[in-house]
DNA sequence: TCAAAAGTGTTTACAATACACCCATGA
DNA sequence: TCATGGGTGTATTGTAAACACTTTTGA
């Protein structure tokens, strides 16, 4: 910034929006899907789906705003956030400036299902995405992009996986994100040799092979990641 | 975004600035340093060094913001620039609302040398920077976490060195922005594998020691960076 | 001939890959 | 007893790390 208030050049005073904008994602039937929202234009009769998310309000953070918009549609709290990236263009929306920050939220895959499933509220699989709102495609294949890089490298994974799991689940939510199988005994050993990912003692159960040891992950409370730029 | 124009609820028309910092890295004497500009406080005598930066304006871009910003703060018009985070916390400006996405910028080091150096305008270096305008100490952090993690994946580094480079002068970049030293085979045989690198045939001058090869980095025009997202 | 940086290979340790069979359960 | 997914180890390959001496130039 170059100064504060009463220093701004009078020419900065005009119309701008800030909103967020979140892209959910969950796995389903071994596939990447992203929680939209159907839109109705009032101008013409065609409807559009969006990423949930809203305009900030005065008193907010970035995060907050990304929180209480997704909760209002969508009914979720607790979900995992993480900054993205931020649109800008002038004129990426119609009528107005509006610039956008995106974030990626991860919940639990069998979380999903609690989600109001209204007509206006749908899990849609990325692999046939319908037409989107402004540059939301956009928005999406960047948070998948940066899902599969942060896969390598990161813990996110374990985002998509409940208080305990089988390796087998843990297996099939890689895979699902990168969208080819993996080898059971190699993925096995890679996760296995973090220490984080423990034992639970407790096995699967009424499974009609042999059950599953359920482990769980523990992250280490040493340092507390900071809102939305680590993991 | 929930919708258009019209269907803004009128609480939304708050005032609100967007602003785009930016982090402009270059190395010196082989230590990271960062451009900061003087801020004279009018509340207070004391002033502040801030990161270049200024608002955006109505029909321009954030990265066309931050070009701009730089180049009148700085007279640097052509750096290498890649969007950070963005940050917004309601309180992070005492008098007003104003939200920030800093950028990422580098020019080779030699070009450094180039900017003008007015009081007002001065590469500090990352051991022992002033105090520091706002939350900017924290995106100058970010910036240089982000640079360092970068260097090990990427081709970022290229981005300090000029046209025609030795292989020490790249390993003296490396080092710089990791603060240890590099075993010289070593970086030489992982530089050399990547064939991006190539020996341009010509040699140093005038130096009081065996002239080292001079080498050329060529990006392949295959696919162009996406505008600050790829790299 | 000296100082100063350029240039060059090999050995070792570790990480990633490929690959196939037996086990426990419910039906 | 059968179908289903759970569970296990080894050999190989490729990649990263450690490490010391010779070469070329200008002074």
């Amino acid at each position: 910034m170059t100064s504060t208030l009463t220093q701004l050049p009078t020419s900065t005073a005009w119309l701008l929006h800030v909103s967020t904008d979140i892209v959910m994602f969950s796995i389903w039937h071994d596939s990447l899907h992203v929680l939209l929202r159907q839109r109705y234009s009032e101008t013409s009769n065609k409807s559009d789906w969006a990423l949930p998310g809203g305009y900030i309000r005065p008193t907010e953070s970035l995060e907050q705003c990304a929180r209480r918009t997704l909760a209002q549609q969508t009914g979720v709290h607790d979900a995992y956030l993480e900054q993205l990236y931020t649109f800008g263009r002038p004129d990426r929306h119609p009528r107005s400036r509006v610039i956008t920050i995106s974030y990626l939220a991860l919940i639990p895959n069998q979380r999903a299902n609690d989600i109001i499933d209204s007509p206006n509220i749908r899990w849609r699989d990325l692999a046939g995405l319908p037409r989107l709102y402004l540059d939301h495609v956009e928005i999406i294949n960047l948070a998948r992009h940066r899902l599969v890089s942060k896969l390598g490298y990161s813990t996110i994974a374990f985002r998509f996986a409940p208080e305990m799991f089988t390796l087998s689940e843990l297996q099939h939510i890689y895979e699902a994100i990168y969208g080819e199988p993996l080898d059971k005994r190699n993925f096995r050993k890679r996760i296995l040799a973090q220490e984080n990912v423990v034992k639970t003692g407790q096995y699967q159960r009424n499974c009609a092979h042999r059950p599953a040891r359920l482990y769980r992950y523990v992250r280490d409370g040493s340092l507390a990641p900071q809102a939305g730029i680590s993991e």
